[in-house]
DNA sequence: GAGTGGTCTAGACCACCAA
DNA sequence: TGGTGGTCTAGACCACTCA
């Protein structure tokens, strides 16, 4: 209902009514999986019309944050039952075909942050973090190597045994233990020599080229909450994008 | 006008909308840079509402198909005059501030497609391309070695000098000499060593790791134009890509 | 059949741009 | 001042889902 806010920092109304479904996803009203009021609701809630939410919605949707669907409703979106393994894992195989994934962790410590990790997740060098190692499978064979780093004060008491008794993916598990729900991602990609670590782990030559994927990943409020480096033995395998 | 084409295989008046305004395109009665109709004329063109072009042109919009300008009109996308530097190369220095580019061609021959080539290309191997050697530089330094194949068929009588002499970006050159709009692109990496080749011109050792982004670019008809292999020298710059 | 998202319309008004 | 895209509304009707 209220109309034309005259100039200067004129904002539309499906943005302010966006934020606000926004701040219910962040306050925990609807959480990742559930419902969320039809647009007719919203509508009357927020005193606007069907078509404002809808616009709202909308834009949500295309972030990934909601899920539309026909007859049944808008859902938040969840790691827990979605195909987004295409969405955060852009790694396959060079003829397209799909692989049976695994993924086989090696450790969980508890850690101070060197300066790069700090840097990555905006907190001071030396604050605590956890670091986890795991290989990815695919097919049974070792792929990618990750290293993944998660703020301390997000992910208390963190066990290497929780995410091995988890069913699911780590999102999902991040999701599902800790609340945190992994958005948006950037990437950043290098060639790189294995070192003896890696090259062990995945069965290579110390020295052998690498595809190294630097990931940061952040929540609904664009906080990161993940740093992680993968290395990918790319033999088999490339990272595959569109770019439109 | 037309309503409610009941069942089977229903498909939205806007997106039927959506692919008229599409084949104008195709058709070449409007050409990159152009402004198309406004909304109200396409509406009655079309005899539809303008928010049914609306939706449509969106979705045209979403695809950088079109470009939308308040109070200015819809134009045709355009690989002259945008900055699309962002949207085709995602390499980017580390440290995040911008490089000056600067092409330097090697050559420009015509061949026969080898069975890769012709994979990617969708033509039969054997068949007649040309393929375009050049060093990308960023701050005067060499980053990137292409090698780019493209359909002889599609660009009659290329030579090396006709692109050397032209201003812009090479997709631009294709754009305004040949009518080839590259639209959408789909890349593949992986890290492999140097090879003499690709050592000699990037200043490295033979061996060293190197990103090596292939890529099919194809038209407004999803037709393959475009099959290139860069090889990236990833030591000061990376592949930049957002997750969402 | 009731409820949800999806489409389409017609009309009013606003923000932006150029002449 | 007039034209263009952008927002917002109110209402009708359709397609999909599920009980």
């Amino acid at each position: 209902m209220e109309k034309t806010l005259n100039t200067p920092s004129f904002r539309p109304l499906y943005d302010q009514i966006k934020m606000l479904i926004k701040k219910g996803l962040i306050d925990g009203e609807w959480r990742p999986g559930d419902v969320i009021p039809s647009e007719m609701e919203l509508a009357a809630r927020f005193k606007v019309s069907q078509g404002t939410v809808r616009k709202a919605i909308d834009a949500l949707a295309a972030e990934n944050l909601l899920i539309r669907r026909q007859g049944k409703g808008t859902f938040v979106s969840s790691h827990s039952q979605e195909r987004i393994h295409t969405r955060f894992l852009r790694i396959v195989r060079d003829d397209g075909k799909s692989d049976h994934l695994e993924s086989r962790l090696l450790e969980c410590r508890r850690d101070k942050a060197c300066d790069t990790a700090a840097s990555y997740l905006g907190v001071r060098a030396g604050s605590a973090i956890y670091t986890v190692k795991r290989v990815l499978l695919f097919s049974g064979k070792p792929v990618v190597f990750d290293t993944i780093h998660l703020l301390a004060s997000q992910f208390k008491g963190l066990e290497l045994s929780q995410i091995e008794a988890f069913q699911g993916s780590m999102y999902s598990f991040f999701e599902t233990r800790y609340g945190v729900n992994m958005v948006r991602a950037e990437e950043r990609l290098k060639a790189v020599p294995a070192d003896a670590e890696a090259a062990q782990l995945l069965g290579l030559d110390v020295g052998a080229p690498l595809l190294r994927v630097d990931r940061v990943a952040v929540d609904y409020e664009d906080r990161p909450m993940e740093w992680r480096r993968g290395l990918c033995n790319s033999a088999q395998h490339c990272y595959s994008n569109v770019l439109a």
